[in-house]
RNA sequence: GGGCGGAUAGCUCAGCUGGUGAGAGCAUCGGCCUUACAAGCCGGGGGUCGCAGGUUCGAAUCCUGUUCCGCCCA
């Protein structure tokens, strides 16, 4: 006997084995001087704040599954691993942690801080290269990258410097979105707006030297402390009359004036609206253009600061109740209405932001943002979907400038340095020993760092070596294409675009391809609120990577935006794998002794990878069979079709070829008649054919399906009997050559009229409840003679596939009594039954039969007397129908016959 | 409020440059331990493709309206 597979496919067992081995064997590192074209793809750095989830593996495993290919088609492929700082995410994991030991940060220090950032980071990496290590993914590790390297630190300082010298990046005070919690500015994307039920209050507000007063409506009561004018639009009626007047704010009893102004929304609350132009973007706005001053009442803590007069030292919603409790009792508050409005939240802590007016530095967006939106419009960077384009576009035309500064400790230092004796400052890569201007040595760099996405944003080149003129630099960037999910086309994928073209003068990828989300199986996004989190680990360890892999990839259609994933669904795909498994392990157990034939998969020549054409010529010694020619025809397209779909990024269509043909054609036909070539003893030529065929079509699945499921590939693949050159791993195996030559339609259109006829054989034997284990007769009349000449020549086929005891084909009407009927193209099958048949059932199977060909006929029917169809639809069309319909009247006559005989 | 996407079998989804009686996986039902696989084998059932109009010889596919759902932005 040949090789012998445990019964199970179990992952545990190879999974670790083989990632160690394509490690040692460095089959992922990139190949600069291969002489092959380069294929690249730079991972989607994730953060360092912990492990990675369901959601991570996505992206992943299609990146790796396009590497895989790419490799196999002959490119020097390169994925570049990394991870990112993740600058406010970690810093607040790290706060967390620290808060559980009873600290703040600012018990530790900043250095002492930093370096526990470090420690953390150290672990997290450690664990995430773990995980993609069991995802299998074919990261070049010699190349990995982390966003704060020196190269890359070096990459941040060189872009700020650029950008400033360019007039993009500046640095002015503005209302920022200000997370208290965090106490640091956010950049606009990063406060997350949902709808909170709040409450809009009315307030009283006395006119000076009257006993009169005017009511401003405003959601945040609190910030009135800040007011500094009231305004109402200059078309309404009562814009007159409060023109000179003076407004008295309670409490702290400034006088305010009164402004007309086109942006006040007369709709809003009484149409008279409070300004506080520290605490509100449209109120900054407003109040600069009116010269207002700015009295900020907040500090950074969100409790009130000193301009808040007696509310000092309190928090932000303690004041809210306080001042409204006075207001109240004073006769202030003219009503409180309950109001849904949109507030701003921190997207790490969920802390209400506070619109707060502080010194920032922004990056300026519209002079980036005009070439990258050029460049996704002339497909220099093709985003698949391309329905995700509109998004873009949407967000870049109306794009704002970027505030990039951070009030944190862990990240980019900001290159500025300002002069303490005459307030200079200085942008530059290093820092300035005097003061330019004053001569001064007092000189200190600015405390913050830059938002985590500014380094994202270089990541494309940065990682390849930029500023420097790196050999990796010329050869790789561009890169192929970036595989990330959609949630992040702002964030990171247009900065990306916009950092590209400013800093390399061409897009960063060619392609960028959105993944969907991953969320539960009910449709609702993972979160450990819901608990409803997928781990991604219990999944891998209970039902192996590949299995994990090809549910993920099965999935992927391009522009779907979410993928329910669930343990059953996966479990359905360890099922497959398993199917895998088994397949081979027939293969491979039926291999001849060693010795006797040793080299049975081999075909073609020496290089141990079987082409399509090796498998053909196979017939030259011992004629193939039917199913031999079948499944060489359809195993060229499939590996053709695969291809295309990968090339494309349809990954689903590609997962669901491979599974379709693996399971119901391959499994199910293909080794099933091998059997009747294995099993008979008389002719050792046929035995070895099938043997080699089975060998050679076996390696060519398998090398199609490594991309997709690389750990059970490689475990079957090694034990192939194997040639003199080949390769060390199916990792490195080459793509197998599939073309015209070896398709066969003639093989095709035979194999798939001896499947119709075994399978309406088979409903009968199942419907007529025949024992599967038991042998019946079976008659097949046809007055097509060719028909009859396939069906003689492979008796054997139909014998066993439709476990027939007498098989008789025949051209003369057979005598149908007591037989069970099944109409098939061309011909009549008849299964008799004597003694068993049921009439009744025979009658119910015979009608349903009719209604169908019943209807398909009354609608070729209509077709064909349609004079308008039949001037209009083009020619083959009408052919079809015509033949159709010819071939269900022919049905409908057979079956009213069969009827006939089951009718009383 | 603006924009985008979706609604197809019990569930999750393909199909949508209009034409070969609408497909898959899972679930379901019936029969099987047939020596690769019970994580399996064989067979079956199940959908007027959200609703209403329109274009067309012909619409799941194109157009208009409509109702729900999701997402993004304000």
């Amino acid at each position: 006997m040949g090789i012998s597979l445990a019964k199970r496919y179990e992952p545990s067992r190879y999974e670790e084995k083989w990632y160690r081995f394509w490690e040692e064997h460095e089959l992922f590192k990139a190949r600069p001087d291969s002489g092959k074209p380069p294929f690249c793809i730079v991972i989607p750095p994730p953060n360092v704040t912990g492990v990675l989830h369901t959601g991570h593996l996505l992206p992943m495993v299609l990146q790796d599954l396009v590497i895989r290919f790419k490799r196999a088609r002959g490119y020097d492929t390169l994925w570049l691993p990394g991870t990112d700082h993740a600058g406010i995410a970690t810093q607040t994991v790290v706060e967390r942690e620290l808060a559980k030991e009873g600290l703040r940060k600012e018990d530790l220090g900043r250095e002492k801080f930093v370096e526990r950032v470090w420690e953390w980071k150290r672990s997290s990496h450690k664990t995430i290269t773990d995980q993609l290590k069991k995802l299998g993914a074919a990261l070049d590790w010699s190349r990995e990258r982390f966003t704060l390297d020196a190269g890359l630190c070096k990459a941040v300082t060189t872009a700020f410097v650029r950008l400033y010298e360019d007039g993009l990046i500046y640095r002015g005070f503005y209302i920022i979105n200000w997370c208290p919690r965090c106490q640091t500015a956010l950049s606009d994307l990063e406060a997350i707006h949902s709808q909170v039920d709040g409450n809009l209050y009315y307030i009283k507000y006395p006119i000076k030297d009257t006993v009169d007063h005017i009511v401003v409506a405003t959601t945040r009561p609190e910030t009135m402390l800040g007011d500094t004018a009231v305004a109402i639009h200059p078309s309404d009626k009562r814009a007159a009359f409060l023109k000179d007047k003076t407004i008295v704010l309670p409490v702290i009893g400034r006088e305010l004036p009164v402004i007309t102004d086109e942006q006040v929304d007369p709709k809003f609350g009484t149409g008279i609206v409070k300004i506080t132009p520290a605490h509100d973007p449209n109120d900054f706005e407003i109040g600069n253009r009116h010269g207002l001053p700015r009295i900020t009442v907040m500090n950074r803590d969100g409790t009130m600061n000193q301009n808040a007069g007696e509310y000092a030292g309190l928090d932000r919603f303690d004041c809210r109740r306080r001042l409204v409790k006075y207001l109240k009792a004073n006769g202030l508050l003219e009503k409180i209405e309950p109001h849904k409005h949109m507030v701003g939240h921190c997207q790490r802590c969920d802390t209400i932001v506070e619109p707060y007016l502080s010194q920032q530095w922004f990056l300026k967006m519209k002079p980036l943002a005009e070439p990258a939106i050029e460049a996704v419009r002339n497909g220099d960077v093709q985003f698949i979907a391309p329905s995700w384009a509109n998004l873009y576009y949407d967000w870049m035309e109306n794009i704002r400038d970027w505030c990039i500064s951070r009030q944190l400790w862990w990240g980019h230092r900001i290159p500025a340095f300002y002069c303490q004796s005459c307030n200079e400052t200085m942008v530059a890569e290093t820092k300035p020993q005097v003061c330019p201007k004053c001569g001064s040595k007092d000189i200190v760099q600015d405390e913050d760092v830059l938002d985590t996405w500014f380094s994202s944003a270089l990541w494309p080149f940065s990682t390849l070596g930029w500023p420097d003129d790196s050999p990796d630099l010329s050869r790789y960037y561009p890169t192929s294409c970036l595989i990330t999910a959609f949630d992040i086309i702002f964030f990171w994928v247009a900065r990306m675009i916009m950092m590209g073209l400013y800093n390399m003068h061409e897009v960063p990828f060619k392609v960028v391809y959105f993944n969907g989300l991953i969320c539960d199986e009910k449709g609702q996004k993972m979160s450990k609120s819901k608990d409803n989190v997928v781990d991604a680990r219990k999944l891998i360890s209970d039902f192996g990577t590949d299995a994990v892999r090809f549910a993920l990839a099965v999935q992927s259609v391009p522009g779907r935006q979410f993928l329910p994933i669930s343990e059953g669904r996966v479990a359905g795909y360890r099922n497959f794998v398993n199917k895998v498994w088994n397949a081979s392990r027939f293969i491979l157990m039926n291999l001849t002794s060693e010795g006797e034939e040793s080299s049975s998969r081999l075909v073609g020549d020496g290089a141990g990878l079987t082409k399509l054409s090796d498998l053909s010529a196979l017939g030259e010694n011992s004629p193939l069979s039917l199913a031999d020619r079948w499944v060489i025809s359809r195993l060229t397209r499939v590996v053709t079709d695969v291809a295309e779909d990968l090339d494309r990024y349809r990954f689903y269509e590609a997962c669901d070829l491979l599974y379709q043909f693996i399971w119901h054609e391959y499994c199910d036909w293909f080794i099933e008649l091998a059997k009747l070539d294995l099993y008979q003893e008389n002719d050792p030529a046929r035995k070895a054919r099938s043997q080699k065929l089975l060998c050679g079509t076996l390696d060519i699945l398998l090398r199609i399906l490594h991309p997709i499921m690389p750990f059970i590939t490689e475990e079957v693949w090694q034990h192939l009997p194997k040639g003199e050159n080949s390769p060390v791993s199916i990792a490195v195996a080459q793509w197998p050559e599939a073309g015209p030559e070896t398709a066969d339609d003639q093989a095709e259109r035979s194999m798939s009229i001896l499947m119709e006829i075994i399978t309406k054989a088979r409903t009968i034997r199942s419907e007529m409840n025949v024992s599967p284990s038991l042998s019946v007769p079976l008659v097949v009349y046809s007055k097509d003679e060719a028909l009859r000449a396939l069906l003689d020549a492979h008796r054997d086929y139909v014998v066993f596939l439709a476990k027939t005891s007498k098989f008789t084909v025949t051209g003369e009407e057979p005598d149908r009594k007591h037989c069970a009927t099944a109409v098939a193209t061309n011909c009549e099958i008849f299964v008799p039954l004597e003694g068993i048949i049921d009439f009744k059932k025979e009658q119910v199977r015979l009608r349903r039969g009719l209604a169908k060909v019943d209807k398909n006929i009354k609608s070729d029917d209509f077709k064909l007397r349609n004079r308008e169809f039949m001037a209009k639809a083009p020619a083959d069309v009408i052919e079809l129908v015509k033949r159709r319909h010819k071939e269900s009247m022919e049905q409908k006559s057979k079956l009213e016959r069969a009827l006939e005989f089951v009718s009383d």
